[in-house]
DNA sequence: AATTCATTATCAC
DNA sequence: CTAACGGTGATAATGAATT
């Protein structure tokens, strides 16, 4: 039995919170919208925002555009971090059995502590109502028998949402609904089951009468989750404590860029930062990723490897700029985006 | 033949 | 009218290189 986490429009929350007049007007935290010439996007927006088509991941220019009047605010991360944190020792007074997926999300394992779905939705109103208590925020809670029915749950009413789908239930919860909802079914992915199907708008009813082979055959491995999914199955286990498998910095420029002083002063802030946080998180490293976008948005990498080592900036840099200078070279157009990465080694 | 490395694609928040 | 479009991190597919 899982419960799934979800704090409503997180970042605008917060920021509501620590500024009530923002409350009751649309309110959107992303980047800097600069009169619409802005190249971010909207991180959260708060109902009022939505109100006027505005949506995360819009662009904050065509956001702008929606609603020229609602107040920009630049995301505060350290803020929020804090605040997830405080939300974090509230989970653990529920049980420690959980895993956190972002800031704003978490899946608990209740099975040792709820015998049964009534407790389980006392369990829920009781979370709702010390995270209410102690910070002042919303949030929507869904429990089902894994985690995907348990998030598909708390998307399903929220905000302030509680919904608890018993397993006898699961299968009909699901079926009537869009193939978009399923966790991990993205936009490509719904375009080949709609070709595999001639059929737009699909619903994982539709997808369910396509045959395991014909999933497999077209998605690969990916087919035998498909097929699982939409029948409301899956095993994915709840994980606390994960260690990050790579941490990364890029960067968008003002403009396109051909500059090499520009390109080659960000990159080396980018690798600085990079360095700081691997040796901030004192873990080994054994490759370097270089990734650079063209102007036409086609995004290239070049990685190399090496022994796991604790590294330091002179020597990423040094890794990196043979890399940066082959991505360079091959491409000679200007430049929208540059990044770094740093994978680490397993053990350690 | 199996494993690791390098690159790209897809997805989520 | 249409396109516009971040930053961070995970995982999978695929093919090449190495063991």
């Amino acid at each position: 039995m899982i419960l799934h986490i979800d704090m409503d429009y997180f970042f605008a929350q917060v920021e509501e919170r620590e500024n009530p007049r923002f409350s009751g007007k649309p309110l959107v935290v992303g980047a800097e919208p600069k009169e619409g010439r802005g190249r971010g996007v909207v991180s959260t927006c708060n109902y009022e925002a939505r109100k006027y088509k505005i949506r995360s991941g819009m662009p904050i220019s065509r956001a702008y555009k929606n609603c020229p009047d609602a107040t920009f605010l630049p995301v505060n991360m350290k803020l929020y971090e804090g605040v997830s944190e405080n939300i974090s020792r509230i989970i653990e007074s529920v049980t420690k059995n959980y895993e956190k997926v972002s800031l704003d999300e978490a899946y608990l394992d209740i099975k040792e502590i709820a015998k049964n779905y009534s407790t389980a939705e006392r369990i829920g109103s009781d979370l709702k109502k010390l995270i209410l208590e102690r910070e002042s925020l919303t949030c929507s809670v869904g429990v089902g028998e894994n985690k995907m029915i348990a998030k598909i749950a708390s998307e399903s009413e929220k905000p302030d949402g509680l919904v608890i789908v018993k397993p006898c239930d699961s299968s009909r919860f699901i079926v009537s609904r869009s193939i978009r909802e399923i966790p991990g079914i993205g936009p490509k992915t719904e375009k080949r089951l709609q070709e595999i199907l001639s059929k737009g708008n699909l619903t994982v009813k539709d997808v369910r009468s396509i045959s395991k082979e014909q999933l497999n055959s077209v998605f690969g491995k990916r087919g035998e989750d498909i097929y699982n999914r939409v029948r409301g199955v899956d095993d994915s286990q709840v994980v606390s404590e994960k260690k990050a498998k790579s941490i990364g910095r890029e960067e968008t420029f003002d403009k396109d860029t051909l500059d090499p002083e520009k390109i080659i002063n960000t990159f080396r802030k980018i690798v600085a930062e990079v360095a700081e946080a691997a040796i901030e998180e004192d873990r080994k490293v054994k490759s370097i990723v270089v990734v650079c976008r063209s102007m036409e948005y086609e995004t290239h990498t070049r990685q190399v490897s090496f022994g796991p080592q604790v590294i330091d900036f002179d020597f990423l840099y040094k890794k990196g700029v043979r890399l940066l200078l082959h991505l360079l070279t091959e491409n000679s157009g200007p430049i929208r985006l540059i990044g770094v990465r740093v994978l680490f080694a397993v053990d350690d």
